[in-house]
DNA sequence: CGGTTTCCATACAGCAATGTATGGTTGGTT
DNA sequence: AACCAACCATACATTGCTGTATGGAAACCG
């Protein structure tokens, strides 16, 4: 996409996603973004009117990817060991969830007053989805609650602090998990289903 | 302290706290201290050699109230009940932990490799602290881990989020959460114990 | 009271970034 | 072939910050 003679306004998003993920929003600078695409900031402002302008493409990006990606899973169907899976594969990136944009774009949000409400609306839509998957299991409707925080809080942390755990190490994690986060020891029936469908 | 004729380094400091709990470490910037401070940026190079040594300043500070807070909760003399309330008093923020300076450090260590390496370190010490308090019921060793990680990153994620409830909420919470984390409800003494110790 | 230290204001240089104005180059269209 | 639209380069103006050099005012001290 580099040596293509001539840019599309997605290819300025592209690389304004990478730039974001990989260094933050403080790094989504025009000339940055031009220097990498081998041209000039003429490009860049034939494209877009302004930074502002690329800024809200990067964030209907976030959105498209990342918030329906949980909900998704959460709500999708099965049992609450199929989607305890589904959403595992989005914790792990196996699925249109992008952690790392996830994160930058929070970062983001910080000093965006704008843009924190609607990460607090996302991140509202994404428990509710997440209590409604734990629901089937008949607990207390507080203890609900506090279990889909504690699930979704906790992964939310963890890549906040950027842990950095070999795959294999997560992967092994996610049948004790789900005794921490769902409150039971999961069958014996449900533990081969999990372990099978992760051993992709 | 704005209204005192000559201002010292500690000002600077503390004005430099304020800026990057409430609005991060992008706002830490000499001409907005000077502005909130009523003076030019020529008190700022008088007391300092320039922005990186404040930024110093605004890390030790960090260290010395943060760091060892949540470490010595989880450490206190008596059983794990008394040592799940001395935690709890820190997220609370009853103690001296500051979760906004946690957070915003951790934003700031995001484009910062030396600071992100230091906070692995904390978070390392942090976990494995809070590891040390659960090992008295016993649990599996990796059984063990996974509950520690779980209660700090929740934790972190919960800060992350900028989840404002309101204390009652919060304070009601916590025998819930002492069966999520631990994995068993509290029995009724100690159940007592924590709801009398967080009634101030 | 004179002198020295402490602290701050002013003025300047420099850099990195945004945005604008304008001209040039390339590829398709009729 | 002429033309037009899409796309990019160049040059300039502006802004917001850091850092430096220097002078001045206030407090302390002998």
């Amino acid at each position: 996409m580099a040596d293509r003679a001539r840019l599309s306004a997605d290819d300025w998003v592209a690389a304004g996603l990478r730039a974001l993920v990989d260094r933050g929003i403080g790094a989504v600078k025009v000339l940055s973004l031009a220097a990498e695409l081998r041209v000039t900031r003429g490009s860049f402002y034939w494209h877009f009117a302004n930074r502002d302008a690329l800024l809200a493409r990067l964030l209907d990006a976030w959105d498209a990817t990342n918030s329906g990606a949980i909900v998704g899973a959460a709500t999708s169907p099965g049992d609450i060991v199929d989607r305890y899976i589904a959403l595992t594969r989005c914790w792990l990136g196996w699925e249109r969830f992008d952690p790392h944009l996830d994160v930058a774009v929070r970062h983001w949000g910080r000093g965006a007053s704008a843009l924190r409400e609607r990460l607090r609306e996302a991140d509202e839509r994404r428990v509710a989805a997440i209590r409604a998957m734990l629901e089937p299991e008949g607990l207390d409707p507080a203890m609900t609650l506090h279990r889909a925080c504690t699930l979704y809080y906790m992964q939310m942390g963890w890549y906040e602090l950027e842990v950095d755990e070999p795959m294999a190490a997560r992967v092994a994690s996610v049948v004790p998990y789900f005794e921490i986060f769902i409150g039971r020891a999961p069958s014996p029936a449900e533990r081969a289903r999990i372990t099978a469908a992760l051993a992709e």
